[in-house]
RNA sequence: GUCCCGUUCGUCUAGAGGCCUAGGACACCAGCCUUUCACGUUGGGUACGCGGGUUCGAAUCCCGCACGGGGCACCA
């Protein structure tokens, strides 16, 4: 049994999902893998678009393929350079980049009429002279009599004369029975009768092209093989297939996967919090924790939980990723982006810090920063909250009130006693802790009642990595002064 | 309304007929560790939507119901 057999003798039958022959034998052949994001850009890059982007680029790594970018910018009213500027930075930061220069749909305009008036040509579309409001009229008069619209295009199909003044669209013929099947990866197979289908719209009467079409014609274009997607579009996936089907080309193999929710299980919206990439980046997030989390919705390999870039690619399959739509959990994203954080080099940690307080890296504070990192590092669970932790070694902050309350008179005294002995160690973490713990030994209290007092005096704050940590970052001349401005 | 899809702890999931007295993670609670806060670690509670089948045996297969989501544009 060769490998792919292998995987997918597993794959194939997961979840009581049966792939037809095909599907197997096509997911099996020699032949490069490529598919395709492919966003409309009225707007910025929301979580879930990002998610759709992660499985195209781990799909097509996995098994050694190629993953293209389409901006779908036909909606002429509503898409902005501006938003087209904002998912390549997103999907960049992401480490999600096509690998070959995005596809404008725009530029592909004059390729979807000539393919739309191929089909008619050879008859297999129509040009119908529906205005809008009559289109409007049947639709209400359908509604009235609770039938569910569909277009009844005959008149122009049997070659009814045109009218006058009224400038076609170009209809496809639809099968009027039988029905059709679509295999999907996720999903399994997906049946529909023909009759549910109607004659949809290839090009609109100014000439320019329906998505459905568009998309289909570029994905053919394009040499996409596999067409990963939310699946609020299954069902608009009969409706390219007969396109495919009309054209006589061959469908790709599609894979529907499933909606991200807000935590109210409702369709994920701003209201339920961060919802674009860039968002998640202002807050701190590492990359890899956002898309750590986002293949964790939907999507499982036994126990793990931590995953690389590496290791996703490794393991991820389409056949794997569940049906159920899943809510997003801002907590368990937290948890993840506390892990990486852990997990990741200090010296990256160190440059994130400093652009965060606007600090240069020859800045002398930038030294102290990189200094106390590494111990920064497991209290925070975001970017945001390190650069924050690290700001007290550049400046001494305000007092904060419950830690000028711990420096008590008694407290003070303390201090200035350890202060001398301080000075006289030396200035490494080995031999302050062994001089901090001497000292308690010696004024007979408790490690802690030294240690509080002089986390306030050095930090302002009762919370902060270990007095020998803080102490070397901040230097013997600054922990002495800030100690002496508290005597 | 109609078509399509779904339903395992609060959430994300493991689970492809016996390994399930249902496992892991987040969150929550309690303990330990400790120089504070974290980190780490130990333990705890909470789930197979409902009803019928099939089977010696079902979270797993079939049917129905309920509930949820998505689509039904000269938008994408």
């Amino acid at each position: 049994m060769t490998q792919q057999g292998q995987r997918f003798g597993k794959a194939g039958r997961r979840k009581g999902r049966e792939f037809p022959e095909a599907l197997a034998s096509c997911y099996g052949a020699q032949m490069t893998i490529r598919t395709r994001f492919a966003p409309s850009p009225t707007g910025y890059l929301h979580i879930g678009g990002a998610r759709t982007a992660l499985f195209n680029y781990l799909f097509s790594r996995h098994h050694g393929g190629e993953f293209l970018l389409r901006i779908e910018d036909t909606d002429r009213a509503r898409s902005t350079d501006a938003a087209v500027a904002q998912i390549l930075e997103s999907l960049d930061w992401l480490g999600l980049n096509p690998d070959e220069p995005p596809v404008l749909q725009s530029s592909r305009e004059a390729r979807h009429a000539e393919v739309a008036r191929d089909l008619l040509a050879r008859g297999l579309a129509y040009a119908a002279y529906d205005t809008p409001e009559a289109l409007a009229a049947m639709r209400a008069a359908a509604e009235a009599q609770k039938r569910s619209f569909r277009y009844d295009g005959s008149r122009w199909r049997d070659g009814a004369p045109p009218p006058h003044g009224i400038a076609p669209v170009i209809r496809i013929k639809a099968p009027a029975s039988g029905e059709m099947l679509v295999p999907d990866l996720v999903q399994g197979e997906v049946r529909v009768g023909y009759a549910e289908l109607d004659d949809l719209i290839l090009l609109r009467s100014d000439g320019t092209p329906t998505y459905l079409h568009a998309v289909v014609v570029d994905d053919h274009d394009m040499g996409i093989t596999h067409v990963i997607r939310g699946d609020d579009h299954l069902t608009n996936t009969f409706r390219q297939c007969l396109i495919y089907d009309a054209l006589g080309w061959d469908r790709p193999a599609f894979a529907h996967i499933p909606l991200i929710h807000g935590a109210d299980g409702a369709k994920l919206s701003k209201r339920h919090g961060a919802v674009s990439v860039l968002d998640f980046r202002d807050q701190g997030l590492l990359p890899e924790a956002v898309c750590n989390y986002l293949l964790r919705l939907g999507w499982g390999h036994g126990d793990e939980e931590f995953f690389s870039r590496e290791r996703a690619v490794e393991l991820f399959d389409l056949p794997a990723v569940g049906r159920a739509a899943s809510r997003m959990d801002y907590a368990k994203l937290s948890h993840l982006n506390g892990l990486w954080i852990r997990s990741t080099p200090p010296e990256r940690l160190v440059a994130e810090v400093l652009a965060r307080l606007g600090l240069a890296p020859q800045d002398p504070a930038a030294a102290r920063v990189a200094l106390l990192i590494p111990d920064l590092a497991p209290r925070a669970k975001n970017l945001v909250e390190l650069a924050e932790q690290a700001r007290f070694v550049v400046a001494m902050p305000a007092m904060e009130p419950k830690a000028a309350s711990a420096l008590d008179d008694a407290a003070r005294a303390r201090l200035a006693v350890l202060a001398k002995a301080l000075d006289a160690t030396d200035w490494s973490r080995t031999a302050l802790e062994a001089a901090l713990r001497d000292q308690a030994e010696v004024m007979q209290v408790k490690l802690k009642d030294l240690a509080q007092p002089l986390r306030a005096a050095l930090t302002g704050s009762l919370q902060s990595p270990p007095m020998d940590a803080t102490l070397v970052a901040l230097g013997r001349a600054e922990s002495l002064a800030r100690i002496g401005a508290v005597g």
